[in-house]
DNA sequence: CGCCTATTTGAAAACCGTCAAAGTATGTGG
DNA sequence: CCACATACTTTGACGGTTTTCAAATAGGCG
């Protein structure tokens, strides 16, 4: 995706510094703290970038699906990853080492300016989130996730009802209570990990909601 | 900050297209939504840049001293501002019109990596405290935000107690008495509009605590 | 069919927000 | 210099949302 301003000669050239990295269900790609040495691409599969808390829970920053970047922000300057990437079932990802990617940069400007657009637009969400999770209910905060979900992948969610809690900001129980309280107004369906979106305006409204 | 990197010729040429523009207190330089037509830097004084919840409520996303810059993630693309900034005491801002920034930034690479730098910066910080808003206790947030502060600007924190509960997420009472143990336990000390840090290693450890 | 994981439900408690009221600095005008 | 207005700080009581802990149910895969 970031890379769709390029020429062919380009996408080539390119291709001599990317590696292809298969991972297992669950296998960790890094974590929050390594050396970040690398750059990269989901290829096949999903991958979910997160934090941990001092209580051991844990908190999803996103999602990633195939065309999608992450592990950018430590890539740029000699800092430690900021947040732990594991991949949600098996998958491929690409890589590029930092060294390669930097000096990559330094010959396509327009390359660097898709990656501020898109580092623009996280810092937008996160803060966004911010505002969120500091002043807004569950019921308003996992609605608003789950709107951002079906924007992003459609109206069926591949998601478990533990991972849309972290994502939320609150714990697995509280995450189904609020999920089921939707699912009898008819405005999701649901099962075994997986949501689907019924009734998109109704839970736009909800997020919407001053109380 | 952001222009250190200059020399003399090319601040020169950077003088012709800042301008200078005072504001009271209390002003508000652009609102969250505002189509985006400035990019700022402090000259003097102290903005806040700030999100506005359904609730009425507003969260504080950062202050900003002399010398930082603000407004830049709406000024790269042509997208609204994402949050509001309003001057705390009466303060002096330069601001860059939007073509006249990305023309400049076009010229000089070396500021756009700099700026990628101060992006992912605060990418990284907005990640940690999502993290910290989702999974941690107010008196966890706030000992976080004073540490940030005190980093930032020495053991005297020029802040109201509602100030650094628009920073934490919390209300103004309870930061007041979050802020009070802290007092009553010797780790600050603390008159009107003001709190200083006495005990810097003890409000580490306030942080780092799992319980 | 059996195991593992995901989902569900209930009850109690904790944390924090809300509301109300009062105390205390700071500055301003007379 | 004092009175007064204003904003900041403080305290208490109460209630609600959400977490925590515990246990039971249900779905999917080998």
């Amino acid at each position: 995706l970031i890379f769709s301003s390029l020429s062919d000669d380009e996408l080539t050239e390119l291709s001599t510094i990317v590696s292809e990295h298969s991972l297992n269900s669950e296998q960790y790609l890094f974590w929050e703290g390594d050396y970040a040495d690398y750059f990269y691409i989901v290829a096949q599969g999903k991958v979910k970038v997160l934090k941990h808390a001092t209580t051991g829970k844990e908190f999803i920053i996103a999602f990633f699906s195939p065309g999608e970047m992450f592990g950018e922000v430590a890539a740029f300057e000699k800092k430690p990853y900021p947040a732990s990437a594991q991949a949600v079932s098996a998958s491929v990802v690409f890589r590029i080492q930092r060294e390669d990617f930097i000096s990559f940069l330094n010959k396509h400007p327009q390359v660097v300016l898709r990656i501020i657009g898109i580092l623009s637009e996280r810092l937008r969400v996160a803060q966004s989130r911010l505002r969120d999770l500091a002043a807004e209910r569950v019921e308003q905060r996992l609605a608003g996730i789950l709107l951002m979900l079906t924007t992003k992948l459609g109206p069926t969610l591949p998601f478990t009802r533990q991972e849309i809690a972290d994502m939320t900001g609150t714990t697995t129980e509280t995450a189904i209570r609020v999920i089921s309280q939707l699912k009898d107004r008819r405005i999701i369906k649901s099962s075994r990990g997986q949501i689907e979106i019924i009734d998109e305006p109704n839970l736009r409204r909800l997020t919407e909601d001053s109380h």
